[in-house]
DNA sequence: AGTCACATCTTGTCGCTGCCAAGATATGCT
DNA sequence: AGCATATCTTGGCAGCGACAAGATGTGACT
């Protein structure tokens, strides 16, 4: 499979064009996305996006699919423990800026797209799949949403640029701390 | 004070525009917000709130302090209950979804803005100081962030519908269940 | 009362954008 | 070889943000 952009034919537009999304996401936050400027990024006109995508709202959506289904992989990475698998959203979301903007700003994207929604739970139960390994005596459906709302306000956060110096310098080892408030 | 709109001078334009701000984020989000759709909400010529706000930045960054100054409010009525505060966090993210959304998107407004850092300390600090009043032996930089983290975190997926739908109902009760997780 | 500086708002324009329609070119199937 | 289809281009339209220049009120000073 050839991705050089020479001919007529680009070769793999699609994956070129979310590949550029992220670079310009990371540049200047997803509000500021063009798609002309994407098209200019992959070296095609400024009507080739809408062929693969249909319009903005269809690319962002094609972007919080692929960002739901890196998440799933990333939560499922760290096995059991509910911790790490905490610190793996946190990083996600670091390591995934774009993505993650994107993903969990539904209205820029058509959030009721069924293969979003397909995404979307599989990353829900990569999620859930810590909390079952909880010490017993526990509820589950109240701690899930407890663990999500830490890791995910966390990593807003830290995003947003709205925690302290300090605590930002190192999200991860921060993350780790707060997270573990939840078992004391 | 009148709020009339006749005449070459609208009177209270700047008011006017930050209200229709509001009204029109809470039904198309922040990203399609558009001033010339303000300026004909407002009734006015599509560059009267340029002189107002500069921009398009600056109309949003207005917002912002108008929301941390909101949020500092909302979280000093519930005096010293760490818990009540979260709510409180909570409530004003449901209750003033505008603001909310674009005090914490800083990639829409000038987030640097020194009115913004001062309107954004006074809610920092109306936040910790249910902290202060933690047991003792507790560590109140961690605490502080983790139950900021927390609430924001249950605001913000709230906001983005991504809650399951029995706890999206209503937010406060749960949101009240979730904090208390925080303390046991 | 006059007039003058200033704040406020309007009109006009520019380049950029998303989206649509119509045409050009490559690819693969029969 | 020939045709259907997927892919990409060209051209055009309306809406947007930003800028410049002008019109209109407001208030202060004399």
């Amino acid at each position: 499979m050839t991705t050089t952009t020479r001919g007529y034919h680009h070769g793999d537009l699609r994956r070129a064009l979310l590949a550029a999304a992220v670079e310009a996401i990371g540049e200047s936050g997803p509000a500021a996305l063009s798609l002309r400027d994407l098209a200019r990024r992959a070296g095609v006109s400024h009507a080739a996006p809408a062929h693969h995508f249909g319009d903005k709202a269809g690319l962002l959506t094609a972007l919080a699919v692929e960002g739901f289904d890196l998440l799933a992989e990333a939560l499922r990475r760290p096995g059991d423990d509910l911790l790490e698998i905490g610190v793996a959203y946190v990083r996600f979301a670091a390591d995934h800026r774009a993505h993650f903007e994107v993903m969990f700003a539904p209205g820029l994207y058509r959030a009721d797209d069924p293969e979003v929604a397909a995404a979307r739970a599989r990353a829900g139960a990569a999620l859930r799949g810590g909390v079952a390994a909880l010490p017993a005596g526990s509820t589950p459906d109240r701690d899930a949403l407890a663990a999500w709302s830490i890791v995910h306000g966390f990593a807003t956060l830290w995003l947003a640029g709205a925690l302290p110096p300090d605590a930002g310098r190192d999200p991860e080892a921060t993350a780790r701390t707060v997270i573990r408030r939840l078992f004391e």
